[in-house]
DNA sequence: AATGAATGAGGGTTCATTCAT
DNA sequence: GATGAATGAACCCTCATTCAT
């Protein structure tokens, strides 16, 4: 039927439409903030009509949360096959620690405005936007922990509450990250940076 | 002269409400949020009519700010005195570092609703709060560095990016007291968390 | 010519679609008045889209009326050949004023929630359509009228402004026949009623 | 306490502002009607800022729905000691009842425009409204019964269900009044018109 | 002819700020 | 100084109408 084949295409027009908006409200939100943003804002920027905006999100809210969904979606599909294989011995632990970083690095590098932006206003907007960036860390911490627990029972990490040092690392990894990119971080290249951050969980300050 | 005194007594009396005023926003903000909380739920929470807010604080930006800074202030005062005595040796270094911790998370859960509220909704306020937060944190960051700085060249710390490693350290902890605030931390004692947190940050995940 | 009965066909086609979307105009303006009424409400309910309904219907003021006058004129319809033939005595005015009233119920009880509507909405859609719900009331006023003026010239009623009484008898029977639809009549048969209701306006409330 | 003088005085401005305002909205929706009335045009015609009028209703319902309840007590008002003095035979029954129509002819000429508004407009609003003016409707018919089953049981009224021929009288009343207001009535005086409508109340249309 | 996505003018409502008392 | 009623700019959202397909 010709019928199936039209529908078929005018809902492929109605999504990438529905992203164009979403794209849109991206980018202002980074440039405005969410409480700074006006819908008339978003629809100016996708260049559609204010009504348009409403045909594809209840309201501001839901395109927000929309952008951050679609965020930390993009940010885990990086992370998918990371699990799989598992290191041997401290070596290798420390080595794909390292990889890990330079590629979440290198995602993050590439939207850094959205994410900052993310980070920084879904907790300002509601209850359930904060809870979800807490889930989003949690999703981070829990991976640390599978390694941490992983090379604990390997005997190539010193026993310790392995939650809790998963955390700590998380905590301290989103830190950093949010001090290189808002340019208070030391003059330095983001490898010595990783690198650094990764002795400094590996062996702490102490004097070996 | 009579009028003198008076004019001590009235302008006493201003500041006494000036400070209801202040407590009222700040309890306010942290039920409602910066951006859920009115003029009018202010006033109406300091018993003073909306009118008598402006009389204090010319915009709502304006309390939210004192509300920050007092905050800081009462924080930092803590911490007035410490640089005074560094530690001689590892030892003396790994206590302090506790006893300083531990201090600062007893002044924290006196506060530990205004703290939350103050990092979640400062940032998204706007560009020169998000910037005073960076600060507030700098200003824990150059306290950590000072101490390692210390540590490093007396030779019971390793030597390092020190500056990278206290962001690394101070991200960490601000973290980990977040998440123990949310409940989202392992059920632990306080003391526990602190010197889980303290072992790592000083000896890493390293089997010695 | 084929294309003459091609042409007539769709034609049928068009009036039956129109149809459709009157008749569903009515439903949906009787569950949900006038001005709650979206022009989406009706093309979903005739089940077609919302251009569509543009196809018929100038807008929505239009199929409003369109429906106002389809039952109007069914009304009509009704007592069209009523007028013929006049009674010769009191009994038969009698009579045959209950038989009309008879039918007259009948009729609405068909259609009683499209007439209280119509009769509700109407008014107060604009003045166009308040003047002819005014208009319909005058041709039962009429219609009440010409029998009065029968009955009073025979002398089997008594002079009277007829005009005036016949104004009264219409408006009883409106207000009557709307408390009975509404349930806040006294809880008799339609046909008692009818009954009690003529003889109000035979003898009034006199005791002969 | 001055203040107590000062906020009577105050509560007693908001009152008068409250009734500015009422006013406005009635002359208002008598103008344009509910539905095309604007929050605007209530605020410009009693010459305030539209926040005002949020000030003393929550919204357009509210504000009409007031205006309606100001309506029916100040005609009710008009009838309150009515029912003290009963009529003892039929002449002074008809007399009362020509009296009681032309006191109420003159209270409805003063607010005319706004009874004609406010029957044409209240039932379409909502539910509720139209209830409202089914019960207005009701508190007559209830009067009018009164009267009848009095008159009734004095025996100068024929027996009858006294009940239906109330709503009867009064749909009567109501009908005959609307038209006379919108003109449609034959030219007579109102007394006229009143000894009309009584006289068929009384004794119907049959020759005695 | 039929469709329904797109449009944007329109209107209700909020709330920071002012100001007369 | 304190008050809170008044203000109206600002902004969200609706929905009748258009029009490309």
């Amino acid at each position: 039927m010709p019928s199936d084949l039209r529908q078929e295409r005018d809902h492929a027009r109605t999504e990438r439409r529905r992203q164009a908006v979403l794209d849109a409200a991206g980018r202002v939100f980074v440039r405005q903030g969410y409480h700074r943003t006006l819908i008339s804002d978003i629809a100016a920027e996708a260049g559609v009509g204010q009504g348009t905006f409403y045909r594809h999100f209840p309201d501001k809210r839901a395109a927000f949360e929309a952008v951050f969904d679609r965020f930390v979606e993009s940010l885990f599909a990086e992370f998918a096959g990371m699990s799989a294989n598992l290191p041997h011995d401290a070596r290798e632990y420390r080595d794909s620690s390292v990889e890990a970083l330079v590629r979440m690095a290198q995602a993050l590098e590439r939207n850094q405005d959205l994410a900052k932006m993310l980070m920084r206003e879904a907790p300002a907007v509601d209850r359930v936007l904060e809870e979800k960036v807490a889930s989003f860390q949690d999703g981070f911490i829990l991976l640390a922990k599978t390694f941490l627990d992983h090379a604990t029972a390997e005997g190539f990490a010193r026993p310790c509450d392995t939650t809790l040092v998963a955390q700590a690392i998380v905590g301290m990894g989103t830190s950093v990250a949010h001090m290189w990119w808002s340019g208070r971080a030391p003059d330095v290249t983001l490898d010595h940076l990783i690198n650094e951050v990764v002795d400094f969980a590996f062996f702490g300050i102490s004097t070996r």
